[in-house]
DNA sequence: CATTGGATGTAGCGACTGCTACGTTTTCGG
DNA sequence: CCGAAAACGTAGCAGTCGCTACATCCAATG
């Protein structure tokens, strides 16, 4: 067994409860039942530590979006369909994670720009390709890629801070609805 | 003069550069040309401090938004507003702010929430009005607005993160075009 | 001039941080 | 069965944190 992918594994699950951004060694060690010494010798140092988590989140998150293959039929079907991925309560605790790294990207954007991206990527590739299977035109297909994933992330931003699910998804359904008009709308022009 | 308004105004410019995450008293108290003991003397502790810098933070960003009173035409106009005021390089500390204050409210929401909603509410205010004025039937103002400014936030973090201003110019000009579209073939469906 | 009260500097408290030196235990191949 | 190597605990380093006790200075007031 290998004690680090171990450890890795429960360090996730504390992160995921107690966030990124106050983390300290002592703290996490004693809940995966070991030292901060031991963290240090399996990890040699707390940065490497912390990217070997998000690197193991990034993964999950990519598996996650893969093993799905929902019907989609329309545009408003690719956001409604990434709004209940992401929505998920099990999955919040990614999600926060997701956040917390968006931020800290922002304000010291040494490692995290790239981790960052990494838990992007799956996303838009995912949306890239369900537009491109939707006949959406190709140079529409990367501006509505990004706008719908930063939607998303917005919505999810507000989700998660207000806590008012209710008022959240009324919005998400307000952007499914417009992008469902505008697909019907643009193939009645071209009939 | 009152020392401590002073104060709170140098607090403001050494968070909007440095953050409010790993904030400490002495650096700040060095950078404001005094020490963290005449801080803890005006502010009490370190709470009220940053409540009161986030508190102004807020005001100057209701004032922002007041004072300006752009040509807006059609729903797409107000997100090319919004997306304009909040892109400005200049404004670009305030939004940093605004997505650490978010952060912070997801993962200890004590005191970030009310703070959070009151960062949002100038917002909202300006789109709700914006909108009615656009003569947007009354049950769809909310979710617009909603969905406008969550839209706007998620394309903001990704603009502050990835630093790719163009790509995600891209993104809020297919959104306002989408908004554009919708609102002439809702338009068009009534005549 | 004496006193008072606000403003400020110094030194330090106790708790915590990431990290390490060192000694002990456990494991395992020859 | 023995010795080397890996795994682990204890104690502690040097540093930072928010915060405070205490002494000092300075201006205004009586």
């Amino acid at each position: 067994m290998d004690r680090r992918a171990a450890l890795t594994e429960g360090a996730l699950a504390y992160v995921l409860e107690h966030g990124l951004i106050g983390l300290s060694l002592r703290p996490l060690a004693a809940a995966l039942g070991t030292s901060d010494r031991m963290l240090i010798y399996h990890f040699a140092n707390k940065e490497t530590l912390i990217a070997e988590v998000v690197a193991l989140a990034n993964r999950r998150l990519a598996e996650s979006i893969d093993e799905a293959d929902p019907p989609v039929r329309t545009v408003g079907d690719l956001v409604r369909y990434a709004w209940r991925v992401v929505n998920d309560p099990v999955a919040h605790g990614a999600m926060r994670l997701y956040l917390q790294m968006c931020v800290l990207s922002v304000h010291e954007s040494d490692g995290w720009r790239s981790a960052h991206e990494q838990s992007r990527e799956p996303w838009l590739i995912m949306l890239r390709t369900g537009l491109a299977e939707l006949a959406i035109p190709q140079p529409r297909v990367e501006p509505l890629a990004d706008l719908i994933l930063d939607t998303v992330d917005g919505l999810l931003l507000d989700s998660l801070v207000t806590s008012r699910p209710a008022r959240v998804d009324a919005a998400a359904a307000a952007f499914a609805d417009l992008l469902d008009h505008d697909s019907a709308d643009r193939a009645a022009t071209h009939l």
